[in-house]
DNA sequence: GCCAACGTTGGC
DNA sequence: GCCAACGTTGGC
C-alpha cells in the first residue's frame, strides 16, 4: 500500500505549527473536525506513516508551514462526547462515535512558508483542492507530485 | 469586517 | 425529498 499524502488546515491564530512543535513528542490528536468528508478521509484512508502538509488558514498570510506524519490511525474524537468541549456534538455517542480523529507528529517545519499566493501561481499546483474556489475541506488528499513541489518550495532558502 | 460559497437543519 | 434559512469557513 503506497503512502498517501494529505493537507490539513489549522487556523493560524488558533493552532499554528509552533503550537504543535511545543506538544509532547511534537504530536497531537487532530480533533474538532466536524465535516463528514474530512471525517471519512481520516477514518478510512489516512494510514500510519502518511505524510501531511500543515497549512495555516485564516491568518494574515495563508500558507503551508511544514510537514507532519500520521502516527495513529482513525479513532473516536472524544472531544465530541464531552459537553464541556467546544466541539461537543450531542449526536455523537460513545458506542457509535460520529467523529473520528488521527494523531499527527511534526516532522519538519519549513525553512520558509509557502504562501497561498505562491501556490496559486505555481503551474504544478493548480489542481489542488486548496486553490479551487471556496474549498472548505479541512482535511484533503494531495498528490505526491503536489506534496513534493510544496516541500521543495518550503525548503528553498529565503 | 465583509462576503461568497458551502454544509446542515428543519418545516412542509 | 425539497428548499429556504442559518451558521461556518476562509480569503481578502
Amino acid at each position: 500500500m503506497p503512502k498517501k499524502h494529505w493537507l490539513v488546515k489549522s487556523e493560524a491564530n488558533c493552532f499554528p505549527i509552533g503550537a504543535l512543535a511545543k506538544c509532547k513528542n511534537q504530536t497531537t490528536h487532530w480533533d474538532g473536525v466536524r465535516n463528514y468528508q474530512a471525517r471519512n478521509y481520516m477514518r478510512d484512508e489516512m494510514k500510519l506513516g502518511d505524510k501531511v502538509i500543515f497549512y495555516h488558514s485564516n491568518g494574515e498570510q495563508p500558507c503551508a508551514a511544514g510537514i507532519c506524519e500520521v502516527v495513529k490511525e482513525g479513532y473516536p474524537d472524544f472531544t465530541a462526547l464531552d459537553p464541556e468541549e467546544m466541539h461537543y456534538d450531542p449526536k455523537s455517542k460513545e458506542d457509535s462515535p460520529t467523529w473520528i480523529m488521527v494523531d499527527i507528529k511534526l516532522v519538519k517545519k519549513f525553512k520558509r512558508e509557502v504562501t497561498l499566493a505562491e501556490i496559486k501561481e505555481n503551474g504544478k499546483l493548480q489542481k489542488m483542492k486548496l486553490v479551487q474556489k471556496a474549498n472548505r475541506l479541512s482535511v484533503m488528499p494531495v498528490t505526491k507530485e503536489e506534496f513534493d513541489e510544496i516541500v521543495r518550495l518550503g525548503n528553498l532558502s529565503k
